[in-house]
DNA sequence: TTCCAGGGAGTAT
DNA sequence: ATACTCCATGGA
């Protein structure tokens, strides 16, 4: 597939902690969606995959996002300018919700490595196995499955105190008392509102899961390195009172975090959720010793 | 060994 | 409403 004048990054895309269970060997990228495992590779703008159609490629890899008119909405200032010619092409992906949701409730108070571990754990132990090119893949647990395991072997797969959110929020979800895809049609705030009765989702897992699963490009999720980010770098946007508060700082109170949120949707605007992403990616990459696991 | 992690929930004011 | 505390585990 041709991508002409598409500004596409494939590294950036799934290097960028968005996603957690793509791996990268000899050029190609290998990643299980639904029931099969594809491969995917970039070569200048030619994209190459197998084991999907260019439809579903398109939507997955958020290819109808346009990149040059978002650019520049969110492009205010010399900071973000930066950031998005670092990893121009970088796209947020359209995941499928009810993986992205227990991938955030597992996210929480993790470090980037351990959640892959975590998500592959599980896989391994209650998804099913595909083979592509020689390679073991496992498909993502499926709801009923999850809500049936037991805490203890859910813990087992290293989620520790997590478990027991993934237990209770997969049983609501199974048993049809959550509707998640039905969130995609409300209005962000209302559907944040409803993500966020789920146990284990706060704001920012609701947030992770409306802008990388439910076309919320507006949501800003604020963890640690953005609440970084604003503060180093647009602190003096923010009210003194809270610059000053907020320095040195180690975690957000809820107020707090609803303040560093309505500051990025309100100043990057209704694609606030790509400003994320580019600051999000650019101030991991250039931390100390460039040492973050990809 | 010690520190920290894409935060959230529970409890006391 | 806000502040403080604990959380279970693994990677660095």
């Amino acid at each position: 597939m041709k991508l002409g004048d598409t500004p596409f990054n494939l590294d950036a895309t799934l290097c960028c902690g968005q996603v957690f269970r793509w791996e990268k060997v000899r050029g190609w990228w290998y990643g299980v969606t639904g029931d099969r495992a594809f491969k995917i590779r970039q070569i200048g703008d030619m994209l190459e995959f197998t084991n999907a159609s260019e439809q579903f490629i398109k939507r997955y890899f958020g290819l109808g996002d346009d990149l040059p008119k978002i650019s520049a909405e969110i492009g205010k200032d010399d900071y973000i300018r930066a950031a998005l010619r670092e990893f121009w092409g970088m796209r947020i992906i359209r995941q499928d919700p009810w993986e992205c949701l227990i991938s955030y409730i597992c996210a929480t108070y993790k470090s980037i490595p351990a959640i892959k571990r975590m998500l592959l754990n599980l896989s391994r132990k209650f998804g099913e196995k595909t083979t592509l090119d020689g390679m073991e893949f496992f498909t993502f647990p499926t709801p009923e499955t999850l809500a049936s395991a037991r805490v203890q072997q859910l813990a087992e797969c290293g989620l520790g105190y997590r478990a027991r959110f993934v237990l209770e929020t997969s049983k609501q979800i199974f048993e049809g008392r959550f509707m998640l895809e039905s969130l995609r049609q409300l209005p962000y705030e209302q559907a944040k509102k409803q993500l966020c009765t789920l146990p284990g989702v706060g704001p920012k897992v609701a947030d992770c899961v409306l802008l990388f699963s439910l076309d919320k490009l507006e949501a800003f999720p604020v963890d640690r390195w953005i609440a970084r980010v604003i503060v180093n770098h647009y602190g003096h946007m923010l009210p003194r009172e809270l610059a000053k508060k907020l320095l040195g700082k180690e975690c957000l109170s809820s107020a707090e975090y609803m303040r560093l949120n309505a500051f990025g949707r309100e100043y990057f605007g209704q694609y606030a959720g790509y400003a994320q992403e580019y600051l999000y990616h650019y101030e991991r990459m250039n931390a100390a010793g460039c040492k973050i696991g990809v």
